[in-house]
DNA sequence: ACGTGTTGACTGACTAGTCAATCAACGCAT
DNA sequence: ATGCGTTGATTGACTAGTCAGTCAACACGT
């Protein structure tokens, strides 16, 4: 008989400690012996729920993902109009869980795996068609043949003060990034119009 | 007696054998074995004149921060007026040897390293301070008090497509996107006037 | 003979993954 | 309710393999 709520509850137990792991040891020197430890079982506990390493990784990978998806579907809500929507779009990515410390060292370890790792590469590729089509059907009624300009270049500064946070020291201010990805939005709008 | 052509021929082949390897592989499959043989030598003599592992891949990524800052100059001999030397900065990030599959996978590496490796973070530092007065100071005369979110801005823009390059597969167009960056930051200076 | 360059062989540490064996919960017949 | 058999959950011990780093010895030009 399965006993599905154990499952889970383990399940989930080893995907936080695996980015808790990635955000601590860094991607080189995560081990399933580091993430079992951390989840409080044992390593062959985590081989029997998800067969191997990668499978644990790419699971938490898949969590964030979600993660982002829920936090964008959650600031969607009740918002109209495209201007708004675009804000909500952005300032998804730089809010809730899905700009924490270990959360950006989870990002920086799944680009380096989505070079040789199927798998990864194909949730990356998952992710950005996600936001990029978000952006291109909001961005289309107000730039006209623009939108795909704008809306790679709106992604790719997602991505650069993605990256430039793993870099920091100290305090972070997301809403404060997210402000200035959507003032620039707004000047190059402008410019379009 | 030493000889020191020998030294540096072979610091040089290791060096470059590392980022290949770093291109090939993938970050976390690099080993000292991989790279030496990839030279030509043994392991033994890699550890001979870079004592670790770690101490290579530092060597690496000064190799590629060096060559950037050669090519950075290269654009900029001749150039006059912060709006031609703003286009040089930026161009400089995607030609010569900067842009190639490899590189960038050294530089995701590298953003991986300087989340835990102080050398490696130092490093990281000195690029992003240099870029950032590079850009600072051609900005200020043409956007006066908004030069430096300007500047970091069109850093993250930088970043940014650097980072998207990594994921993707097919042939680049370094140039394509060094002429976005160009533009997007036109549309910004007008703006500012 | 001397010293630099170079290596093969070795080690100690560590890791992913396996496996047989225990443990605990549940269904079910009585 | 009680005992039993089944099944999933869990682990410690183990295997097989890898890797960074060391060291003593060899090559060879001077």
């Amino acid at each position: 008989m399965p006993r599905p709520d154990i499952q889970t509850s383990r399940r989930r137990a080893l995907v936080q400690a695996a980015i808790a792991e990635i955000g601590k040891r860094g991607t080189l020197d995560v081990t399933v012996g580091g993430i079992a430890r951390r989840a409080g079982v044992s390593s062959a506990l985590a081989h029997h729920y998800f067969g191997s390493k990668d499978h644990i990784l790419t699971a938490a990978m898949r969590h964030i993902l979600q993660g982002l998806r829920a936090e964008h579907l959650r600031r969607l809500r009740g918002v109209t109009g495209p201007r708004e929507r675009l804000r909500a779009t952005i300032a998804a990515n730089f809010g809730g869980q899905s700009f924490r410390r270990e959360v950006i060292a989870a990002w920086l370890a799944f680009y380096v795996s989505a070079q040789h790792d199927r798998e990864a590469r194909r949730l990356l590729r998952v992710y950005q068609r996600r936001l990029r089509s978000a952006l291109l059907s909001d961005l289309r009624p107000l730039s006209g043949d623009d939108a795909p300009q704008l809306a790679d270049t709106v992604a790719a500064l997602i991505d650069g003060f993605y990256i430039r946070e793993a870099s920091r020291t100290g305090a972070a201010d997301p809403a404060g990034l997210a402000a200035r990805i959507d003032a620039t939005l707004d000047t190059l709008l402008e410019a379009c119009a």
